[in-house]
DNA sequence: TTTTCATACTAGACACTGTCAAGTATGAAC
DNA sequence: GTTCATACTTGACAGTGTCTAGTATGAAAA
């Protein structure tokens, strides 16, 4: 990550934070360090953020934003295309996701647009299992399925980003292809 | 938390640690501050775990063998129930849980013991995979099953944990009826 | 009985952190 | 020419984890 300091200091901040989430997660992030590497004051970045909780707030805001990009663009592939799509954003843009479901960093509930952009994403997924289950599906059933799919590539991302899967499903060949199966088994059980 | 001073420093730190990470988070721990309620110097605590890397590894530890004996609790109940149990041990023990799968926290590889406890319980959900898969499953099969079924429960205990599921489907009625449903789901595309 | 030695702490210092408060330069609006 | 918001800088503060060094205690060894 290098920095250009004729880049927008705002912008600066939140990639530099964005790259040492993706690679050491967001509690390494020191927005005195950030500072120091982008030749500022220690106090320039706050003057963006208000405080610590407000960079993570962006983050989150960014990311949910490009979730909701990233399911739309797959949204022609189905209930499991969608899955993908879960966890290969979150593959992609560690550093996003890992701010993205940390609730104890900021409460999104303070911050309007996060909320926004989190609930774009998620009326996605939910509009995606409302179409698939049909027009006679319960409410119940809707939401039941939609925490599934949900619960399924949430903790897929979680547990490849987080390490310990990998490891102990070495020889699986390729992370793609896992991703894949997981996400056709997630729809096996689903009407068609 | 009553702090009893009588108590073994060492046990007094990692329950009062526990129960911060279940109300606040992991980051929310202080050690200084743990040591100032326990009435003890603020390096008393550093005595019994080195640093903080390592009071986190005590309460992985833990977790992963409490989480083991609640697997072999359910163990009956095939892998929906062993999918239920993960869950709601996530819930009953968030303030371990927490800390189990932040691998940021610190890198259980440094800690055996830790390791072997998690070893303990990842075994017994791919022996209930793979029995449940019969004789003729192949290594493949059993790896993508053992994933598909591990994210499910962690996915579903990781939402449920940090907020966003039990807001977005509210009136769903009762978060253990949730459970035993998305767990029957996750079984339901497993041969029988 | 005296020495040795590990255990379980205490005490002080250090660099680092987020945050509060107050100041400064700059450029646009009126 | 003044007002005023924007984008910072500077300095101080309490709090943190960690390093180093010291102390009390009790059991084992001589």
């Amino acid at each position: 990550m290098s920095i250009t300091t004729s880049d927008p200091l705002r912008r600066v901040v939140l990639d530099v934070a964005v790259a040492i989430s993706r690679d050491e997660g967001p509690d390494a992030i020191s927005l005195r360090k950030v500072a120091r590497d982008a030749g500022v004051s220690h106090q320039a970045p706050y003057h963006h953020f208000g405080d610590r909780a407000g960079i993570f707030a962006a983050i989150a805001e960014e990311g949910f934003s490009k979730l909701s990009e990233a399911l739309i663009a797959n949204h022609n592939d189905g209930i499991s295309g969608m899955c993908e799509a879960y966890v290969r954003f979150a593959l992609e843009h560690a550093g996003h996701f890992r701010v993205m479901m940390r609730n104890d960093l900021c409460d999104l509930q303070n911050y309007p647009s996060a909320v926004f952009q989190a609930d774009r994403a998620f009326n996605l997924l939910l509009e995606a299992v409302t179409s698939a289950l049909g027009n006679y599906a319960t409410d119940d059933d809707i939401k039941t399925h939609t925490a599934f799919i949900w619960s399924v590539g949430h903790g897929l991302a979680t547990l490849l980003l987080d390490g310990p899967l990998e490891k102990k499903l070495e020889g699986i060949a390729d992370v793609n292809v896992l991703i894949s199966r997981v996400a056709r088994l997630a729809t096996a059980s689903m009407p068609r």
